[in-house]
DNA sequence: GTCTATATTGAGATAGAC
DNA sequence: GTCTATCTCAATATAGAC
């Protein structure tokens, strides 16, 4: 599909590809040397370490969030409005850079604890920042639930957008899209069937466990 | 707590805890040494090599799952009683072994891709086909949403566990037992605020995006 | 810009003394 | 059962020719 211009371009999507398919530590810089069609050591005309072409790739990642997210709060709206427009940006984005997401949901503790990653780092906060911000608004304004931590929802909504990036071995006629529709309708609506109308409370009722 | 009462077991639970902590990968053999109060070498007198270890970490791990699991089925039920029953015992198994849950979470494709963990690929499929089963009993009997492929709904369900398995720099007051209500109650009854009653449908009404 | 060759380091694992 | 010492191998990275 994407027709790298220049051998840079084609060294940092092939090691991306590496990197989520097998991780960080276990791609070796010849693997990838050999996926490009050259010598590990051409590598480094290019790039400065293993860790720079990662710095690279997530830092790429990332500001492609920031535009996307950019655009969806432009939009204005409630925050269910917002809610929904992350997702819905997000869930794109996990589906063109597959690989990007992969990497950065795997390798979250290692970008974290590696002092080199200090940049990356920071734009990952940033777009935390937003997450929690539309989540604040939307308890803020009673349209979500005001007894599960932001921080919580959070989480699951990440990890979530991560699971629909996942390439994986059968996923049964799922298109993405589709899968994506169905994670989204999980985390809003809930697995239990829809009660029947009888007045009973779907939501505050059920005390689980 | 605990109180090792062999070398062996003391380091077994000093290797998860730091598998769990920095990844398998990452953990060297001579550092799990060092935190036990031996030289590596020595290490080898217990086991054959890392990989042993990782192994019998997780096979002790998918039998205490196993177990608790087997009771839950035995009590009975219909669909939602085992389902709250797998999540109660699968978040209290978290808690009490959050070491063994994040390696299984954070190393799933490293102990899927190596040939010498084939048991554990055994144990771990065992377990996925009794969640399987009782969400296709559940959606059999209608109090399970039948527009959401079972298999979708376990992954999304197996990520919130580790996520609630998982220790984090803050957690904001949540004690892990809350943490388990508020991801299971978001997975069962969703995240939006529960509607008036003035009859709108809280479930399917919502077509997100 | 790519290759050849190699330096350097780090890690898993082993042998044998104590 | 633990230590000392070391083997071996793999991986990142570098130097310099072409």
């Amino acid at each position: 599909m994407t027709y790298p211009q220049d051998r840079r371009a084609l060294i940092l999507v092939t090691a991306a590809a590496m990197f989520a398919r097998k991780g960080i530590k276990s791609t070796t810089v010849r693997e990838i040397a050999d996926a490009v069609g050259m010598l590990s050591g051409s590598l480094y005309h290019y790039f400065d370490s293993k860790d720079a072409m990662v710095s690279e790739i997530m830092l790429g990642f990332h500001d492609a969030i920031r535009d996307r997210y950019g655009e969806v709060l432009m939009q204005g709206g409630d925050a269910v409005q917002s809610l929904r427009g992350l997702v819905s940006a997000s869930l794109l984005l996990a589906r063109e850079q597959p690989d990007a997401t992969a990497i950065y949901q795997n390798e979250l503790r290692y970008l974290r604890e590696t002092p080199r990653f200090k940049e990356v780092q920071t734009a990952s906060g940033e777009v935390q920042r937003v997450w929690l911000d539309v989540i604040q608004r939307g308890v803020a304004e009673g349209s979500f639930r005001g007894d599960i931590a932001p921080r919580v929802f959070y989480r699951l909504i990440r990890d979530a957008v991560w699971l629909s990036g996942r390439r994986h071995h059968d996923d049964g006629g799922y298109s993405p899209g589709e899968l994506a529709d169905a994670i989204a309708s999980i985390l809003l609506d809930g697995f239990a069937a829809a009660p029947e109308l009888d007045g009973s409370q779907p939501g505050a009722a059920n005390a689980v466990m």
